[in-house]
DNA sequence: ATTTAACCTGACTAAACTGTCAATAATGAC
DNA sequence: GTCATTATTGACAGTTTAGTCAGGTTAAAT
């Protein structure tokens, strides 16, 4: 079921590390869309509202209401079959990062937070397995969609499965299966 | 929940010794970061914020905020070592986060922003050159001190503080130097 | 059902904003 | 070294908003 995230004043307050006062005031003077419970009055803020008001004002938008963004991260250090995998689904519109490393793909995983990663499973360096199970450790990370892309074997692949990978791509691949992967796991 | 540590401008006037006027100066001429409240357009700076401008014009940072980010995070494969760099850091009064691979490294890099890393050069599959490359072109980083601890020849370690580490260590060390090393880059 | 913690309102106080002007410090020209 | 120019800072006044306090009420937790 899908339970609405709402604010009170005093957490609005808190996040913008102002007095509640200061909340209510913002949204009497309709700045801050709210409503009113109907006892004692209390404010209730919808987080979608809240954000938008932060947007708006351009306040900073706390870690925890930051919508993910609708990137890519392409994790793969043949640089030729990056890029390959970068300009077709940036053709398909969707904002590509590339990582060559495992340092890079770690950084710009946590910095970026990616709606979605493509790893190469065999990297020099780089376990993919290991990164498999450090994501799904994460709760942060609960939203984030894996597609491993990967030479090895049948078995190989279905083991990444069963260990977080929410797809499989078996190399070589045509750009049509990459893009049909890719788009069963997120939208635009 | 996330309370938002900010300050007014009068707050960090006082920090400052200058007119809240001032303040108010460095901030429009885009010195200081801050945002506006909707109200009266108040400026509240973050606390993380106010600490790197007084770190890039070389002020003194005031106790409160010295604690603010003082973690260190630990890149090293070899766990024992690991551990016990940890373990003398920790006794220290440090806070540490290991990271054994280069994925993890970047992650919590990321995500922890600590002030300090120490980075052993020579991982499997992590070239400690790419690390600092990394780090240093990424302008979030610009306060982060890196101690590289490693047991290259002298002139490999000439190569790393050439190339962005703050500090080197050679293997192997007893906990007095790494302490030093610690305590020369950052203070409690 | 009872207790606790949080929120509401209203009035008041403290603090921040803007604009302007004078004082001070830094820079450059002679 | 002196002088003029420029930039930066502090001071003041008027205005507005944010924070505080007290007393009452209710939502939420146990």
């Amino acid at each position: 079921m899908a339970q609405v995230r709402v604010l009170t004043t005093g957490e609005a307050a808190k996040y913008c590390g102002v007095n509640f006062r200061t909340v209510i005031r913002w949204i009497e003077r309709g700045k801050l869309k709210a409503y009113k419970l109907p006892g004692r009055g209390d404010h209730r803020i919808r987080e979608e509202d809240f954000v938008s008001f932060l947007l708006d004002n351009d306040l900073p938008v706390p870690e925890e209401f930051a919508t993910l963004s609708h990137s890519i991260l392409v994790v793969e250090d043949n640089r030729d079959m990056a890029s390959a995998i970068a300009r077709v689904l940036h053709r398909q519109g969707y904002q590509i990062d590339v990582a060559h490393d495992g340092f890079a793909a770690g950084a710009q995983l946590a910095a970026v937070k990616p709606a979605l990663i493509t790893l190469d499973l065999k990297m020099p360096g780089l376990d993919g397995f290991s990164v498999l199970e450090y994501i799904r450790a994460k709760d942060e990370f609960r939203h984030l969609k894996i597609l491993v892309i990967s030479a090895e074997s049948e078995d190989v692949l279905q083991r990444a499965l069963a260990q977080g990978a929410d797809a499989v791509l078996p190399k070589p691949f045509d750009n049509a299966a990459l893009i049909d992967a890719v788009k069963g796991l997120i939208t635009h």
